[in-house]
DNA sequence: TTGCACATGAGAATTATTCTCATGTAGGAT
DNA sequence: ATCCTACATGAGAATAATTCTCATGTGCAA
C-alpha cells in the first residue's frame, strides 16, 4: 500500500501524496516532468496543484522515494526508485529512455574517487547515442 | 591567438566573443556560469551585452570550443575545451571540482551502448562526494 | 474531538535563459 | 580603400521552470 511508504518515510499520509505516488507507479511512462505529472493528474480528474506536486516531489527525492534526471536539453524528470539503481541511456533523436547497470563501471568509479581524494556518495551518469528502433530512424527522414 | 579559433570554426571575429574567448582561457576558474563570465568582463571595464554572452557560449558549444556542464543543483556552467575529453567530480560540500579520465569506462560505455542497439555520440558523467581538502572539512562544522 | 503542526492551492515572485528588434560592424566584393 | 550585406550586438521584454507566500484546510497524536 502506497500509504505504507509514505508513513515510512515519515510524510503525512495526504491525498495529493498519495495519487502522486500512485500515478507514478502505474504511469506508462517511468521518467516523468513535474508538468506531465500534473497534467495527467488533472485529467484523470484529480486536480492538484502544479506547486504541490513539486513539493511532493522533493520530499519524495529527500526520502528516497524518487530519483530525479536532467537529460540534456530536456526538463528535469522524476522517476520512482524501485529495484536496484541504474543509470541511462537516452536516444537523441526520438527521446527513448533505457537502463542499464554495469559493475565494471561503478567499482571504478569508487576508485577513482578514493585517488582523488573523494568519500563517493553520489553520481549521474548517462549515455546519449542514436537507437535502431525502426519508428525512431524514420522520424529523422 | 584568439582570432584564429574563432576563424577556424567559421565564426566572425569580434570584439565580445574574443572578450569571452580570452576570459576563458585566462579564468582562475575553468568553470564558469554566464552570468560569472558577463560579470567579470563587466568588472575589467568590457561591459558585453548578457544575451550576447549566452548567445556566443552556445555558438561556441556548437563549434566545439566549449562544453556545458550541468552539476546537480548548480546552474549550467561552461568550460574551455582543452586537452582530451574528461568528466568531473564534484565536491558536495565546497563545490570543488575535479577533472578525471577513465579508459575502462570509457570503453564500457561503448560496449553497453552497443548492447542496447544504439550508436554512443556522447555521455555525461559527474561523480559526488566529499573531498579532502582541510579548507573544505571546517567548512562544515 | 480537538489542537496544532504541517499540507495545500492559487497566484505572485524568482531565476535562468531566449527572443525581439533597432542599430552596429566584419569582411568579402568591387 | 569603400561599399554592401549578412551577421552580430545591446537592452529590455518574453518565456519557462521552479519556488515562494500566505490564507485556508487537514492528518493525526493526545
Amino acid at each position: 500500500m502506497e500509504s505504507e511508504e509514505l508513513r515510512n518515510v515519515g510524510l503525512k499520509v495526504t491525498t495529493p501524496r498519495l495519487k502522486i505516488l500512485s500515478l507514478l507507479e502505474n504511469a506508462s511512462e517511468k521518467h516523468m516532468t513535474a508538468e506531465t505529472i500534473y497534467r495527467q493528474l488533472g485529467e484523470s480528474g484529480e486536480v492538484i496543484g502544479l506547486a504541490t506536486v513539486y513539493r511532493a516531489l522533493a520530499q519524495f527525492e529527500a526520502a528516497g522515494l524518487v530519483t530525479r534526471h536532467q537529460f540534456d536539453g530536456g526538463q528535469t524528470v522524476f522517476e520512482l526508485e524501485r529495484g536496484p539503481h541504474h543509470d541511462h541511456i537516452v536516444c537523441v533523436r526520438c527521446g527513448r529512455v533505457e537502463e542499464f547497470y554495469d559493475k565494471v563501471i561503478e567499482e571504478r568509479q569508487r576508485v577513482i574517487a578514493a585517488q582523488l581524494g573523494f568519500t563517493l556518495s553520489d553520481h549521474a551518469l548517462t549515455l546519449y547515442g542514436e537507437c535502431n528502433d525502426p519508428a525512431c530512424r524514420e522520424s529523422k527522414a
